[in-house]
DNA sequence: CTGTTTCCTATTAATAAGGTAGGTAAAGCA
DNA sequence: TGCTTTACCTACCTTATTAATAGGAAACAG
């Protein structure tokens, strides 16, 4: 399940593809067009920022845009920053994760499958495929 | 993310399928096979009862068994029966979710086209092809 | 130097995840 | 009848996550 920080972060993304001028939109702005917590988008900027998709300016005139052009957002690179992971199980979302049973494990082959279609699915879907 | 309520049933029915004699299996034995704790199990079977999966039986000569031939089974009964949803986002696992911008949703189709992808992919599994 | 806006730290309430503990009821067997 | 095996039932517990809220400090423009 896509919790909200994923959900909320795409939108925000969306919001700034839409409103993608050149100058900094303020957070103030997005938060009420998307109708959500500026308090709590300020978290979920934040990551955004620290993880590379946005820039923030402090001040008059400062806000967030993009750092890139929209149609080189993927969804999947937005959505697995703010989910830490899209794999399906512990077991693939960390590859440190130790597991004795790895070997015989019946069901593993359906977990990589799955988490292939899942990643495949989301990382082919641009930002601008929503808009 | 599934949890472990879906892995382990899914480990339990794999169990089952293997050791499907018609007899009853007790959970002492699956839990020690998996390697799971058998009071963490009870939990889980009991659901899987409720949900109509397996029956149990009391007493020397019971446990659990399968009530449908092992192919009969598919992957994605037993994970949403215990996950509750295969659904990727709240406003697609509750038919009764309230959304005041469900109309102009810009992800909304996304998600759409997701839930299909994952309940088709676990829905087409059956039981026996993890074997 | 004032208003705007991001940036930073802390706190919180509710829920779910992943169990553990201890007992009751049912069934078969001697 | 009583013993053993097994499911079934109720309650509790710890930790982490989710989805926020609160209050202020720092940066910047005019």
């Amino acid at each position: 399940m896509i919790s909200t920080k994923g959900r909320y972060a795409l939108r925000v993304m969306l919001d700034l593809a839409k409103n993608n001028t050149g100058s900094y939109v303020p957070l103030k702005d997005i938060a009420e067009r998307q109708a959500i917590s500026k308090k709590y988008l300020e978290i979920i900027v934040k990551e955004m920022v620290t993880g590379g998709l946005i820039t923030g300016a402090s001040g008059k005139g400062g806000g967030y845009k993009l750092l890139r052009k929209p149609e080189k957002y993927t969804v999947g690179e937005i959505l697995e920053l703010m989910e830490g992971t899209l794999s399906p199980v512990a077991c693939l979302a960390d590859k440190d994760y130790r597991c004795d049973r790895r070997k015989s494990c019946e069901t593993l082959p359906m977990w990589k499958e799955f988490d292939t279609l899942v990643h495949d699915y989301f990382y082919e879907k641009k930002l601008t495929d929503l808009l």
